[in-house]
DNA sequence: CCTGAATTTGAGGGCTGCCTCAACTTTCTG
DNA sequence: CAGAAAGTTGAGGCAGCCCTCAAATTCAGG
């Protein structure tokens, strides 16, 4: 698995990297079901060559995110590192769902991925276990609530994608405010403070 | 505003109730997209003649939501008239997201309308703020937490209604568990109790 | 420069869904 | 029961998107 692959015509690479160019803006305005043609416009190529370089939907995605969700990784480790293990769990979705506001795209994927992951089959089976693992961390330290579990980080991730959908155009902040009530809770607490501080993004229209 | 509409020959009363009880079901199954011509053919009536009766899928919501909608009326008063203002919180929120995982049309239109809403366009203005009446209650007897607002209502709408779309067909009780974890938040809690209990809804593969 | 192989092209066929309208059918009224 | 009004029909035009393939073009090596 190294050169194993015949160098492309000098052509050949140059409509190949412009179709990813193309893909990754696209994907990321428009999401994971983004017209195949509006990437070859855009690309300045024929559809034609789109399909002779990416033959269906999936060879784009395997080409785009797998290096773009490996970048999660560093998220993770950063979050591992924190000797707060709570703050690192904070840092963590913090991270995540920032890379998921900020492309439509990596929205989807990560949704995808998370949902496969649960189904035992999927390639980021990887990155989905490590994530978990400071959910656990957090957990034995007494700091998150003991009954949570895998499926907990795949609905949190649903349901902060779709906050992200609705919002990502006119308020693209207010998943924080989301993964606040997650975090905290809506219930009043004892203690005055509770997530230092993130207020309202700013969602109001006036 | 009572009899301005003119008698529907026989047939023709027939085929809009035909049309009706179709697009009640189709919508239902596949949410407020589904396609008007399965609704034509489910009701065993031509596309040309849905058209006659309802000119656009707008007609089609204002025929079946509104009483829908207003059956959540219902929830809110029984919410508002619990002696606990939480408890009447947990059963409006209940409530509501049952209703919305019966029925895809509904989840949509939920959806649909507590966005207008927030955008002071909605018809359902009303629903809306009786609904937030309910927290502005909780909140004052100190249970919800101090900073709710209306937006924060709708965050919530969104999230759950895309964890309802994602498993409504597996396990359609999931929400139960993002409601849990939205009331009482995922960090650890000094009292060992929280909500009295919602476990895991049978989501598990094993 | 020439030639063969690699690559590109884009018209075109297929599908789904929206919507219209001229021709046809049914109901209602006298 | 006849005629007019009301209603129904479904083919067909439009649009968006998917994907294919024979013909044309471009490149790279001799």
């Amino acid at each position: 698995m190294g050169a194993g692959t015949k160098p492309l015509r000098a052509d050949a690479a140059r409509n190949r990297d412009k179709l990813l160019a193309a893909a990754t803006q696209v994907f990321g305005e428009r999401g994971l079901d983004a017209p195949l043609e509006e990437i070859a416009r855009r690309a300045g190529v024929s559809i034609g060559t789109l399909y002779n370089h990416f033959p269906t939907r999936d060879t784009f995605f395997a080409a785009i995110f797998p290096d773009r969700l490996a970048a999660l990784d560093r998220v993770i480790e950063s979050a591992l590192a924190d000797a707060d293990p709570w703050h690192g769990l904070e840092s963590f979705l913090s991270g995540l769902f920032a890379v998921q506001a900020r492309d439509r795209g990596l929205n989807d994927a990560v949704v995808r991925e998370y949902r496969l992951a649960l189904d035992a089959s999927g390639v980021c089976q990887n990155g989905f276990e490590q994530a978990m693992e400071i959910f656990e961390r957090a957990k034995r330290a007494g700091r998150l609530r003991a009954d949570f579990e895998a499926e907990d980080l795949v609905t949190l991730v649903w349901a902060v994608s779709q906050v992200i959908r609705e919002t990502i155009d006119t308020a693209p902040d207010t998943w924080r405010r989301c993964l606040t009530l997650f975090l905290d809770g809506l219930r009043a607490r004892p203690e005055p403070e509770t997530t230092p501080a993130t207020p309202h993004p700013g969602a109001g229209p006036g």
